[in-house]
RNA sequence: GCGGGCGUAGCUUAGUGGUUUAAAGCGCCUCCCUGUCACGGAGGAGACCGUGGGUUCAAAUCCCAUCGCCCGCG
């Protein structure tokens, strides 16, 4: 796979002027391009001292200074120009120190390009409530998944999760047979003041676990951005709390105004000319968006991010996003953590989103599902129509199609379904990096189709 | 030929002090995974316990026969 797919980053030459690059002399700059009439949708160019990064697009997920399966040459390949490295993983392991002892991130992995660090502020989801109740930053009015309460330091379960995020959590636990005098002692619906069991959010910062050795660590805004000084990466992002999607309303209000103060303690901290993006959060809260956006806004950030969940209903994303993006100063660039699935795509960029992270085309890879253009009519897409395939059926171990008659990269030019598929069913690391490879690249090709047809 | 052992879901086995819908792992099917997770989560289908007979209110489990496989001795 190495160096056989070359030149199929999409510089879009005819959006900019590159020699207009060349005369910009500061060391992270961005620069707008072109607007969308219809949206807020803009086409920028990102400067930063490893080099340029072409907006929209996807930042693909680098958790452990690595895109999972791919070597860099791969990722680079398939045309992704930025990644996002966890600083909180990092600092686990191997620890800060030994990657500023081997030159810094880029030294270290080997890579040329522009890098971010995610502050760690969303560990303190994943690994507080997250963990608690079972559930991911968003929950969905689908959610099928069960949920767990925690009665006395016992595991009782519901299966039947409703939607609604406060009152659901309630009848939840009523279907438990969890009683009125119980739940006082049960960590469902998450109020102001109430903790996670593994790690502890103080107004200062947050007492960790690691899940390693058990060791307890402590990180707030200041030890971030240590951290992510000593990482090194081109953009470093503000340590905030990243809420449950569980969060009341007392919660979250209380919440954002910790993720504030935190938010002028990292640029008090920072000592670097790495660039430093706040957060904003606010769940899915109109007026909490609202005020977070406008407070982060002020505060002199070279860029933001948007974090946390915008509520069940999927429609409202959009609405939600426009509310905080039109409180943010325009020339400076806007990064969606942790959003993309490929129907989100179009939205977001409409929205007015420049960069966006996101796992699920290296994670849905190594579970053996390919995104791929749709075969048949069931596109439901405004955009390009794709589905996805479970390579790991037994159905495709009979097909000697390529994974995408479509898509023009290196695995679906050389591999076929029952290749590929075989390779997933005998649990064959391949399998891993080939789907992870095409994932990313069909992504990237989905970013730059979207960007095309939004920007006319 | 004689002696011993084994035959339970697609596979590997648990259950043989007779008790309801025969258990588990893997495999299979469906669904889920948004800034954590390849070796993950939630469900589901699937065996009349080699075959035939017998004992008993009741047998995968006891008895007899038979077939198949394995080991030892000839």
């Amino acid at each position: 796979m190495c160096g056989i797919i070359k030149n199929c980053r999409y510089l879009t030459s005819d959006n900019f002027n590159l020699t207009t690059l060349i005369l910009i002399s500061y060391m992270f700059e961005f620069k707008i391009f072109k607007k969308a009439k219809n949206s807020r949708a803009r086409i920028g160019v990102l400067k930063t001292e490893h080099g340029i990064v072409e907006t929209p697009c996807l930042a693909p997920v680098a958790t452990q200074a690595t895109v999972k399966a791919l070597t860099n040459e791969e990722t680079e390949n398939v045309g992704s120009q930025i990644l996002i490295v966890n600083t909180l993983y990092l600092h686990l392991s191997p620890g800060e120190k030994i990657v500023a002892k081997a030159g810094g991130l880029h030294e270290f992995m080997n890579w040329k390009n522009p890098l971010m660090t995610d502050s760690g502020g969303f560990q303190v989801f994943s690994w507080g409530f997250g963990k608690d109740f079972g559930i991911g930053k968003i929950l969905k009015a689908k959610n099928k998944k069960s949920l767990t309460f925690f009665l006395e330091g016992k595991k009782v379960r519901d299966k039947k999760i409703n939607p609604a995020p406060f009152g659901g959590i309630l009848d939840s636990a009523e279907r438990c047979g969890i009683n009125n005098s119980q739940l006082q002692n049960v960590s469902a619906s998450i109020e102001r003041g109430q903790q996670p069991r593994l790690l502890k959010i103080t107004d200062e910062g947050v007492f960790f676990t690691s899940f390693l050795d058990g060791k307890k660590l402590f990180l707030g805004p200041r030890e971030s951005i240590k951290i992510q000084e000593k990482l090194g990466a081109d953009i470093i992002f503000a340590f905030d709390e990243c809420p449950p999607p569980l969060a009341d309303y007392k919660y979250m209000k209380n919440s954002i105004l910790k993720t504030h103060n935190w938010a002028k303690v990292c640029l008090e901290t920072k000592k670097t000319k790495q660039a430093l993006f706040g957060i904003v959060q606010g769940g899915r809260y109109k007026d909490l968006r609202q005020e977070s956006a406008k407070f982060i806004g002020s505060l002199p950030f070279d860029g933001f991010g948007i974090g946390g969940e915008f509520g069940a209903d999927k429609n409202k994303m959009s609405e939600m996003l426009e509310q905080v993006v039109k409180e943010l100063p325009e020339q400076k660039p806007r990064h969606l953590l942790g959003i993309g699935y490929l129907e989100d795509i179009p939205k977001i960029i409409k929205a007015g989103i420049d960069i966006f992270d996101c796992n699920v085309p290296t994670h849905y890879a190594r579970r053996g599902i390919a995104f791929v253009h749709a075969q048949g009519r069931n596109s439901g897409h405004n955009f390009i129509s794709f589905e996805k395939l479970n390579l790991k059926q037994a159905k495709f171990l009979k097909d000697k199609s390529s994974l995408d008659k479509k898509c023009f990269c290196f695995v679906c030019q050389n591999f076929k379904k029952n290749y590929i598929s075989h390779l997933f069913r005998a649990k064959e690391i391949t399998g891993l990096r080939l789907l992870t490879f095409h994932n990313l690249y069909f992504f990237n090709k989905y970013i730059e189709e979207v960007k095309r047809k939004i920007m006319g």
